[in-house]
DNA sequence: CAGCTAAGTCATCGATCGATGACTTAGTCT
DNA sequence: AGACTAAGTCATCGATCGATGACTTAGCTG
């Protein structure tokens, strides 16, 4: 029976309550004050063990227990599976948003922007630039695309339009395979979707 | 050849350069001392002309010499209008974007999120819904293009994503009327885009 | 010029924030 | 038990912020 004071689970503790607040509140939202309160730590502990509030907001943002993995499979089930991943999955630990979303609301910094930007280009745009293969525009047609899944995403929560917050991903499915084909003139599938 | 103290000019010239500051940097990187700074002025005339930080902010966003003012004319215009006004005007009194999405930038307090979700709800989705008129859905299909456009926009300037960056109304056109048509199921007439 | 009014300034307060370094306490090992 | 180490705390600094109230000065009028 040992540890009750145990580094590595404070360290774990101090993560996940400052990855919720900084997905609530952004990242000039929270203070470092907040979080070490939610744990019921010192504030001084955090400078201790992350250095700064910046590399707190780093390492929450990169570490978590439910990481965000990039879909994979058959390309037409792609935007299916992307739909479902940055608009309805219910990402717990990032205050029930997907951490892109949330990651804007701490967008007014600059090296934040280019953080959303470099993951937004190298993740997202890479799993569907597949599907627009043959097509001229190619690359544009699948940031159209991207932004679609975003812009929903947007509305969704941090808008909050009452249609769009309520509709389920079984509303959204046929004008998903509508959009798709239309960007992409190819058939989209309709998900299917678990009852 | 009256007043080199004008009231009603220094307060113009408060108003103007707080909106660029809230529209670049947001609410909680601007502070009262900035804008007061931008002008040349003391910060207290500041709190002396609109009673608070956030009332400067209330006033900024809601007046400005362009205006946003919403398309109107034939109905199967209006997406192409929408897209120039949302995406491709440049809106230099607010920093080069449109006045929402700047506005979400500060969109971490609660009553910004209010303000611009009454914004998209009262303006563009009306607007937009008679486009939908005779299908079924047709709220969630006026907010899902809504929502396409709000992510272009987000995608273009406050992302930065390559290629829409660079991307011209013309580029985005014809994909405008594909998805417009899949959306509404009804033909969206190619915008004329100037040359 | 005198004097009034309104435009603009100065000094300052209280709170909050990120950050630092010295200190205290809990847990383990001999 | 006593000492050593690492976990956590305390006191505090310096900067910044929003906000307030007393003060100064510019500009018009008689």
């Amino acid at each position: 029976m040992t540890h009750k004071r145990d580094r590595e689970a404070t360290r774990a503790r101090l993560l996940e309550c400052a990855r919720l607040r900084f997905a609530r509140d952004g990242y000039d939202g929270t203070s470092v004050r907040d979080v070490a309160g939610d744990v019921g730590v010192d504030p001084a502990l955090v400078f201790r063990y992350f250095g700064s509030k910046s590399k707190l907001f780093t390492e929450a943002m990169a570490t978590s227990s439910a990481p965000v993995v990039l879909p994979d499979g058959p390309v037409d089930e792609l935007p299916a599976k992307l739909l479902r991943q940055l608009v309805f999955e219910d990402w717990a630990e990032y205050a029930g948003e997907h951490p892109l979303i949330a990651m804007l609301r701490s967008a007014s910094h600059d090296d934040m922007r280019d953080r959303v930007r470099q993951q937004v280009c190298d993740g997202y745009l890479g799993v569907l630039q597949e599907l627009a293969d043959g097509n001229e525009d190619a690359d544009l047609r699948t940031e159209l695309f991207a932004a679609w899944l975003l812009g929903i995403g947007i509305l969704r929560t941090a808008v909050g339009t009452p249609t769009l917050a309520k509709a389920t991903e079984a509303d959204i499915a046929p004008h998903l395979a509508a959009v798709g084909e239309a960007l992409f003139g190819r058939p989209i599938p309709v998900p299917e979707v678990p009852t």
